[in-house]
DNA sequence: AATGAATGAGGATTCATTCAT
DNA sequence: AATGAATGAATCCTCATTCAT
């Protein structure tokens, strides 16, 4: 396919079908194990149209990549409220993005499975995320409400559990609903950065007055 | 490869040199994008050779897999102290496994890149783990150490969190010593499932009289 | 295409563009080398087009073949000049088939690069040539003005001239004027077949009588 | 196969013979209709063996161009001989091209047949010698035994007639000895850039008098 | 007539595996 | 044990041709 082929809304959704197709399968079993004829049978298509669309699979799972940067960019800016303490941010940031993951399962699975090919995808896809984690917990350290430790490392240990426990949800590892799970995260987090007893009691009695009860 | 064959010393040192080849060839770039030739390059030694070693390219990473697995079993006894308390042996524990999978970090990494082919090994690997996590969790529940939730959930984010820092420190992430690094990590899963502060700071007091100064 | 369609005059016209272009795009790169959407692209319009006027891209070559052939018959009336001296009339034809060649260049070098798949073509558009050139070199011998060699081969060497010098002319490595070129080309053949000095003089004199100075 | 692997006897050998088998397939059918499959099945071999020699397809046809070039370089030193008059050497350098060209024929077939993709051996290949012929034909026209025209075009004359009789020949059209054939280009070709009918005669009776006779 | 998406047979290339030496 | 040439199934990609609109 010619660089900038403009398509018709048919085409795009041709095209997006394809891309989904492609997404599914190589989240489950691999982009090298994946053929392109997988690709175009489950999409229901001749093995020609693949390239009508594509330049070839390469090019194909590149785009795969740019919309998953889409995605995540577009997630990081729905999560701090500036009227909310910092912890209480971290609450709702931590549950949204556990929900946003579960949502874009597909997605994540791809992510995760071709780490190696989406080195840089992941990397300026957390990297917002952490700077933003950052900044919250140095402003709770300000207030007393976290702990004095290496914000960086505190804010990759967020990441890293809201990632993880993500991931065990996608495998079907836990048996409980999503908005369970997301507030089991955000406790978690919660409790694993704050310097006591009385700033978690607080935050949580926060959020959960204004949300589901704990 | 017969299954039986017998091997001098030098054909052990030969067999070994290519499975460790490999080993980092593929957590490099992959199984799929590993040619047996790479691997024999590597090696130094001619193509035919890889199959009076080894019945196929599967089979080689059959054996890694089964090194792997032994590995991961010996790391498992070693971890807890029936005369310490829980969180105690949590942050014990944590510690230690991050230094060991710091220390055998090519196969940690050839797990995680290769998930997919290792689903058996990672779930055998991990679920031993796991259940001493939840023995100790509910032990800490009972004492009133750790906080209610469900444990199983609570053990999930405990080794999440120590595989998390592990693979950030292994991709040169984080510019910190190991042994700092472990004890950080320890610190933050005792706070993640600790009780209350009280707790908290009695666990951290008892750990640290007898090892590094927090 | 249905043989026998009949196509309005836009129509003819459309088929004409699709014509010249792939004409020019073979005589390029070559038949297997120019595809279907190249021709089209170059006549801008839509690939399906392309089927509407021809059966298929070997139909349009043929197509090409014949036109071709139609051009060189066209050619081959023209020469001789019953009153003239065999001398004179293989001046005047190697002449005038030089400059039709010229103006003519595409389709020959069509021909030439496409050889292997024109040879019915070359065959029968040269084959009349060379046998007036073997009337005329054997009226030649019997008034003692060609030298006695056997007369197709030296007929051979006289069409071969014309087309070789032809070819050089196209591809530009002669710096001549076509007027210039092919009388120095008449005065080479006149030469290459002449018994003699004397009756090489006596032709070039009689040409250049009516034509232009040596 | 990789740049510069060292190949035993065996192995150049075989290599020679694909080579070889390549050659004359696409002297009969062209670069583009030859298949890999077709090359190494008229050699006896696998298809996989191919790749263990050659690059790919791209890269055997250029090593075909090279050796062309090497056989046309290494022909034409031969050609002249320092103590003979101009004419002789035209003539005894035709006839040895004449030679050298049909027992050539499969590569000037392909030349020719692939012309488009051998532009630069055949521009290479011919330079020298139609140098040699400016020459040659500059120092006929001093001594008068070669006529007043601009010798470059001479000379691509000359070079025109030898190639196009090699041609004919290896096309079957021509039923003569090549050693016959030879001599009549070589009398040709002296025939059309001789001044005149003595110089002619003088020259054909020197190569006669030590060679066949006319 | 005209468009461009859709089709699928065909061909180049890769690479795990075998084999003669 | 060791070598590297030989094999061929599997895969990606091209492109002439068809078809619905």
């Amino acid at each position: 396919m010619e660089p900038d082929r403009r398509l018709t809304a048919q085409g795009m959704e041709r095209k997006q079908q394809l891309l989904d197709c492609a997404a599914e399968l190589f989240a489950e079993r691999g982009y090298a194990e994946t053929r392109v004829i997988d690709i175009v049978r489950a999409a229901g298509v001749a093995k020609g149209l693949f390239y009508w669309y594509f330049e070839n699979k390469e090019a194909l799972f590149k785009e795969l990549a740019g919309s998953i940067r889409l995605n995540l960019r577009r997630q990081q800016g729905a999560a701090l409220d500036p009227g909310a303490t910092p912890l209480v941010n971290l609450y709702r940031g931590t549950e949204s993005s556990v929900i946003f993951m579960a949502e874009h399962a597909p997605y994540f699975s791809l992510l995760e499975e071709e780490g190696r090919n989406f080195v840089d995808v992941m990397r300026q896809g957390t990297q917002q995320h952490i700077k933003d984690m950052v900044q919250l917990i140095k402003a709770g350290q300000s207030d007393g409400t976290i702990r004095e430790e290496n914000p960086m490392l505190l804010a990759l240990g967020v990441v890293g559990s809201v990632g993880h426990y993500s991931r065990v949800h996608r495998t079907g590892r836990i048996d409980l609903s999503l908005p369970e799970l997301a507030a089991f995260v955000a406790r978690y987090v919660v409790h694993s950065v704050a310097s006591g007893d009385v700033s978690v009691r607080d935050a949580l009695r926060q959020v959960t007055a204004v949300a589901a009860p704990v």
